[in-house]
RNA sequence: GGGACAUUAGCUCAGCUGGGAGAGCGCUACCCUUACAAGGUAGAUGUCGGCAGUUCGAUCCUGUCAUGUCCCACCA
């Protein structure tokens, strides 16, 4: 079988194999399995308009990772897969192909006619990032799959929105709202991202009316005093105070305008004068409704001013400022300027200076819903990972803001709210279509033409991904085995805009939380930590990397850099050091396969010391997988399966058993085998949830025919029948002696061919006896042709190099000439450390508040040292003495 | 303005309730040894950000300063 294989590991072919007998094989959907329960994964539904990026394929990872290990230890798996509809980023994309097609705009079509096109175009283009999922190997159903404009979304949404529509928690409203000139929509507040801008404070005389008095004002936005509608001081202000209830009059427009008294302003703060244009300002609007004030707009939708910005009608704020500043200046109304750093708040998605405006919204009142959502999180109803990230939840959702849900495009779920032609009446319904106005009957009616925030929909999807609202679908897909998930994975970026909202609406309408548990994972930068964006062109392209690397080394590295870290720094030579390290098991099975026919099923009885060893340190390495991928440490997982893969398997087991497989005992032969192939076994089940393909390439040759896949197979738990503490300690302290003969073989250069006798010299009995009965292995790994072990009493060889361990002299007679000045310079360094250590323990035992206040078993742990200590510098010492004479 | 988190080997990071500083990658030297040169063997490297405190003992706890990242907040 040997010369079959070759010695590189070629994982695309054998990616997409597997990947198809999965898939066709329905080894995705949900079975009952050996603990009857349920455990799923709703998957965050990328964006249709998406192309997987590294991100993306984290996600996958860590995700994949959970079901596939959760499968394996017997539960009902469902990782259910979708995608969004991405109002926004969708509609300009389309938008954008239309112009360049036909240099047609939307509104040369109708609002039917458009979204004709959006469809097609997800028809057509959409999508195309869930074949990149498969590439990745995520084990969901496709059979679940769902898009959030599907119907089934859409009846949830309608069923949602009328529930809270009749409870009267939506509400229109004439309010002041996030306007995005370029989307020429309301955003919400979790969509609007603050910026640092140079701007400037602009000072500005009002005339008091009647008098000679100048009020100065300091505003960063000179322009908008055209919608002033009055002047505020703080009634505590005593420069001011006397002039509340007087007249000012705005420059330029020449309005006379109330002076008011209100405690929202700062005395320190500017001029201490408040010009108050409640149109256009979050805080002048309460000024405003405090004071019942005008409510003047001066913008248009686009952001231009509008009749109201009089000779500057048309041009934007930014144009339009300098130009009212330099007829302020002309009026010689204006003051002074100072330059002045503050906060912008800019449209994440449109990058455009968001303008408040008054318009009229629909808004969630999400109070109640919010303390609902915090309390499943105190109380842990909810948690998350790591835990740190509550703050984040905590801080939006322990004040929040209504939600303004309204957006005014044409591509999303429709506003289901009607109004009659004939009587007026305002009515939500859950019909897609109502006939009559259920007032007065009359047909002729009217659906608001706004859409709804894409949020609102996805705050739903953890229910309408498993039937919610429609009974019938809800038994078909499984909602009461599956509400609530197990797990939501996602990052952090999105844990106000989608982790609140599916906690306020989760427990809104089902009365229970959507998930147990949270795992917020990092963010994927380059590799000197910036983030992955187009225009520094540092992005990783995860095809790229599956065809480069494979897809298990490109998972593997994911999740060895995943643990509850803010950041993965990813390098791609990371990920070819994972490749190396998947070609290392390919060939680690290349030793074995020759023998894997020998093997039985059944572990011997007679395990030798080594075998022991292997088994407990297998069995080690399946207990920290079991704990740590539980606890969403893959970096803990991998680093345990790597390190026993690489070091205890290959390293040591294998070549300990080189002889043996070689070798003319026929029984020990078979005993090794089977022994090889019981790890090899575990190996690769062990691995599964990380590096899926591989594993279950190998698992065809060492599994029984009867057997299923191996993404069905047990996931291998500690066994207490398979902890040999003993055997691990000896192991440990002949790997010491053989690392050290060999270190010793380096320092005086002997070849790699060349034999040497060893002599070891302990007192400690088990050790003794240990090397004896391990001597031929001793022989093989440090190329001795000859091994004795003796108490520390006896004679050491007059002619040697030595080492000395805490447990074990360990020498080598030479022949020939010894460059006893490097030796000596070797054994001083080496006495030096350990008397440093000494120096250490012994000062602490000589320490009466230490001997005093220690805890007892930290005591002895120190007095033991201390012996051990002492007899490696005894060691030592004579053989420098040795040397020198 | 408020808050969170971080600062450990050249790089990326791990270090549980305080008790001898770790991993991977990279680096150096030697080796084509019959699974693997996408390999083997061995090795070097740290005032655990600064200062002060608590303690018998601090990478870990407290305070403070510095630096960095991020989040929130009404653009006077």
């Amino acid at each position: 079988m040997t010369q079959e294989l070759s010695t590189t590991y070629a994982p695309n072919e054998v990616e997409n194999k597997w990947y198809k007998t999965w898939n066709d094989g329905k080894y995705f959907a949900p079975k009952k399995g050996k603990v009857d329960e349920g455990f799923c994964i709703i998957m965050p539904p990328p964006n249709v308009t998406g192309k997987l990026h590294a991100g993306h394929a984290l996600d996958i990872t860590t995700q994949d990772a959970l079901i596939r290990f959760k499968r394996m230890k017997g539960y009902e798996t469902l990782f259910l897969p979708g995608m969004d509809h991405a109002g926004i980023a969708t509609q300009s994309k389309v938008e954008e192909l239309v112009w360049n097609e036909s240099k047609k705009k939307k509104h040369d079509f109708t609002r039917e006619e458009f979204l004709e096109k959006i469809w097609a175009w997800k028809e057509e283009y959409g999508g195309f990032i869930a074949e990149q999922q498969r590439v990745m190997g995520a084990s969901c159903d496709w059979d679940y799959s769902m898009f959030t404009m599907d119907a089934e979304p859409n009846e949830a949404v309608r069923e949602a929105f009328v529930e809270l529509y009749n409870q009267g928690l939506i509400y229109q409203s004439d309010y002041i709202v996030n306007w995005d000139p370029k989307l020429q929509s309301a955003i919400s507040d979790a969509e609007v991202e603050h910026k640092e801008v140079q701007g400037a404070f602009y000072h500005i005389h009002y005339k008091v009316a009647g008098s000679d008095t100048l009020l100065e004002v300091a505003t960063t936005r000179p322009e908008t005093l055209l919608g002033d509608s009055a002047v505020a001081v703080n009634p505590k202000d005593e420069r001011f105070a006397h002039l509340i209830g007087k007249k000012a009059i705005v420059p330029i427009c020449n309005r006379e305008v109330p002076i008011v008294g209100d405690e929202h302003v700062d005395i320190e703060k500017g001029t201490g004068c408040l010009k108050v244009t409640p149109g256009h300002d979050f805080n002048d609007f309460e000024i405003g409704q405090r004071h019942k004030l005008e409510m003047i707009n001066i913008l248009n939708k686009d952001g231009t001013l509008n009749e109201l910005g009089l000779e500057w009608e048309g041009l934007t704020c930014k144009k339009a400022r300098s130009k009212v500043v330099a007829k302020l200046e002309e009026l010689g109304q204006f003051v002074k300027e100072e330059k002045h750093v503050h906060q912008v708040g800019h449209g994440d998605r449109s990058k455009a200076v968001i303008e408040p405006m008054i318009s009229k919204q629909w808004f969630v009142d999400v109070q109640d819903m919010a303390k609902v959502a915090v309390d499943s999180v105190e109380t842990e109803k909810t948690k998350f990972y790591p835990k740190g990230w509550e703050n984040t939840y905590y801080s939006w959702m322990r004040e929040p803001k209504n939600w303004c849900v309204s957006r005014q495009l044409w591509w999303g779920h429709r506003i289901p709210v009607f109004t009659c032609g004939s009587c007026n009446h305002q009515w939500a319904d859950k019909a897609l279509k109502p006939d009559t106005c259920p007032k007065c009957s009359a047909k002729d009616l009217e659906q608001d033409p706004d859409v709804l925030d894409t949020w609102f929909s996805s705050g739903l999807w953890p229910m309408t991904t498993l039937g919610w609202p429609n009974k019938e679908r809800m038994q078909e897909r499984g909602f009461d085995r599956f509400f609530p998930t197990s797990v939501l994975v996602t990052g952090f970026d999105i844990i106000f805009f989608w982790v609140a909202r599916m906690m306020m609406m989760g427990t809104k309408f089902t009365n229970k939380i959507p998930f147990h548990k949270v795992y917020i994972h990092a963010i994927v930068r380059d590799k000197q930590g910036r983030k992955m964006s187009k225009s520094l062109g540092n992005g990783i392209d995860p095809i790229e990397m599956v065809d480069t690397y494979g897809a298990d080394a490109f998972r593997f590295a994911l999740a060895a850099g995943s643990g509850y870290n803010r950041n993965i720094n990813l390098d791609p030579e990371r990920i070819g050091g994972y490749r190396n390290f998947i070609n290392k098991i390919w060939n680690a099975f290349r030793f074995i396969s020759p023998v894997l026919e020998l093997g039985s099923s059944e572990l011997p009885e007679n395990l030798d010391d080594q075998e022991k060893w292997i088994l407990a340190e297998l069995n080690d390495t399946a207990k920290i997988m079991n704990d740590s991928i539980e606890e969403f440490r893959y970096d803990d997982s991998c680093s345990a399966i790597y390190s026993f893969v690489y070091d205890s398997f290959c390293s040591w087991f294998i070549e300990l058993s080189k002889n043996i497989v070689n070798g003319e005992d026929e029984a020990k032969k078979i005993q090794r085998a089977t022994v090889l192939k019981y790890c090899f076994r575990e190996i690769v089940a062990l691995l599964h949830p990380m590096t899926p393909f591989i594993t279950e390439e190998l698992w065809t040759h060492l599994k029984e025919e009867t057997e299923p896949l191996l993404i069905q197979h047990d996931y291998p738990e500690f066994k207490e029948s398979l902890a040999f503490t003993d055997e691990q300690k000896n192991m440990n302290k002949f790997i010491e002696v053989v690392s050290s003969v060999r270190f010793l073989r380096q320092s005086v250069n002997i070849k790699p061919k060349d034999e040497v006798v060893v002599a070891l010299f302990t007192d400690e009995e088990e050790t003794a006896n240990y090397f004896n009965a391990n001597k031929s292995g001793i022989s093989e790994l440090a190329r001795a042709k000859e091994v004795t072990v003796e108490s520390k009493s006896s004679q050491r060889p007059s002619k040697a190099i030595m080492k000395a361990s805490v447990h074990t002299e360990i020498f080598l007679p030479l022949e020939g000439v010894i460059d006893l000045s490097d030796q000596i310079k070797r054994l001083e360094k080496d006495l030096a450390k350990v008397q440093k250590e000494y120096d250490k323990v012994s000062k602490k035992l000589g320490n009466e508040k230490f001997m005093a206040n220690a805890k007892p078993d930290v005591v002895i742990e120190v007095k033991e040292k201390a012996t051990d200590f002492e007899g490696q510098l005894k060691s030592i010492n004579e053989r420098l003495e040795a040397f020198k004479a």
